[in-house]
DNA sequence: GTCCTTATGTGCGATAACGCACATAAGACG
DNA sequence: CGTCTTATGTGCGTTATCGCACATAAGGAC
């Protein structure tokens, strides 16, 4: 037992910050949550009933547009949580929370999570300095999305999604990522062959396995370095 | 002395919406600051000093690419402050808070107001709120510019200035506003005199003015609107 | 009034991504 | 093994924006 809830604290790295006395308040409201493919977390203006914090499943914050396109704005995995609009106030966001990679995550309902953020000590500002690390996220979405091209785009959104993943492969169609980025889903077959005759990645119908870590990283454009140095400096993964 | 705290408290709606006890206890430490054209509050990565209220300046959030050119994230005036940072931790961000329109401010030194934050009540609450305020704005610019055209980025550009001042004047060369929205100036000269000649607004160099505010509105994409709206349901006007 | 800086206007070839129409092929399922 | 769905590949004309080079003109300084 003892054992089983160190485990579930070193499953998502938010869990792991959290400091001791808060989390034994925490630990008995905790829920297991499995997340499919596909799953809407939140729709854009809807309250927040829970904060989800991913283990292995990767979720999307998506802005959907009126003519029915979209982009994505940040990604989070075990190195965050869904929800963050929660404290920051409104008690809803206008991008819809999507699960990207399914997985498995843990969910805390709001009214719980929120009596411990009012204490407004270590878990509170634990959680703010995700927020802002998410803020990096979005900015850095805003700014690639002006300056850089596809083939750069496509490398980021790789490594983003790896660095929140455990194994090198991604279950994920040309398709479902071109909805990510925001550009046709040819755009993003191209830019995926380029790629992988450059001998960084293999793909099938719906799984891309990276082969070369480093060879994407150089082919990316800074985005990618300055987003992880940022998240790095504000939660120090120690 | 009385009627000059109650003016100063009107002129930034963060201000307005400050509970009196704790508003009491921060007037003899704000500060009046003006804000010259092009003036860094700032640096990218460098540690905040102050938190700024603009009253008649503007303040815009932008991003600076190792190759010299740059996107705005986000436009602050006198609906709320600059170094949201200081409070979300880390005490600093990758952004840089440059004055793109020449006016007045005030500014409050962080120990001060990191007092009062972290007394975690409604002073506390009303900064977070205005912070996911802006979120709202960074998502809404990066969403922007993937799936708009420079035409509707400049009207959105003009209208949410505009809001953020009093007058139906900008004064603002089209060099700087392509700046802004990380385009060419051509770019913007083209957009510009395509809605001049469409009568809604009417420039000389560097100074735009407004005759149609509603044709602005008209010609924009969404992404004006759901700005405006989600930060008056976050921070009601009355 | 004249000069000179600087904001704005314009033309043109290059490029990246788009929209659309299909072709191909992988692999799930019977 | 054959079938059928669906992920991926490809071609092509269109469009928006870019980069560059230069023309024009507004308005402050003297």
């Amino acid at each position: 037992m003892q054992i089983e809830k160190i485990e579930l604290k070193h499953q998502n790295w938010l869990f792991r910050a959290i400091p001791e006395d808060v989390w034994q308040r925490l630990v008995p409201h905790i829920e297991e949550f499995d997340m499919p493919l596909s799953l809407v977390l939140s729709k854009s203006g809807a309250n927040n009933t829970h904060v989800y914090f991913p283990t292995t499943a990767i979720v999307s914050l998506l802005y959907n547009l009126e003519n029915g396109s979209s982009a994505e704005i940040a990604i989070i995995g075990n190195d965050g949580c869904a929800g963050v609009s929660t404290f920051m106030g409104g008690n809803s966001t206008l991008t819809t929370a999507v699960v990207q990679s399914a997985g498995k995550s843990y969910r805390i309902k709001v009214k719980i999570i929120m009596e411990e953020f009012n204490k407004a000590g270590a878990f509170m500002h634990l959680l703010l300095r995700y927020t802002q690390a998410l803020i990096t996220q979005m900015t850095q979405t805003a700014v690639c999305n002006r300056h850089h091209n596809l083939d750069q785009q496509f490398c980021r959104w790789l490594l983003l999604s790896l660095d929140r993943l455990q194994s090198n492969e991604l279950v994920m169609t040309q398709e479902l990522i071109a909805n990510m980025l925001g550009v046709r889903r040819e755009g993003v077959t191209e830019a995926a062959s380029k790629v992988q005759k450059a001998g960084l990645i293999k793909y099938t119908r719906g799984r891309i396995t990276i082969l070369d870590r480093q060879g994407l990283e150089k082919r990316t454009c800074e985005c990618y370095q300055v987003v992880k140095t940022e998240c790095d400096r504000l939660l120090p993964k120690k």
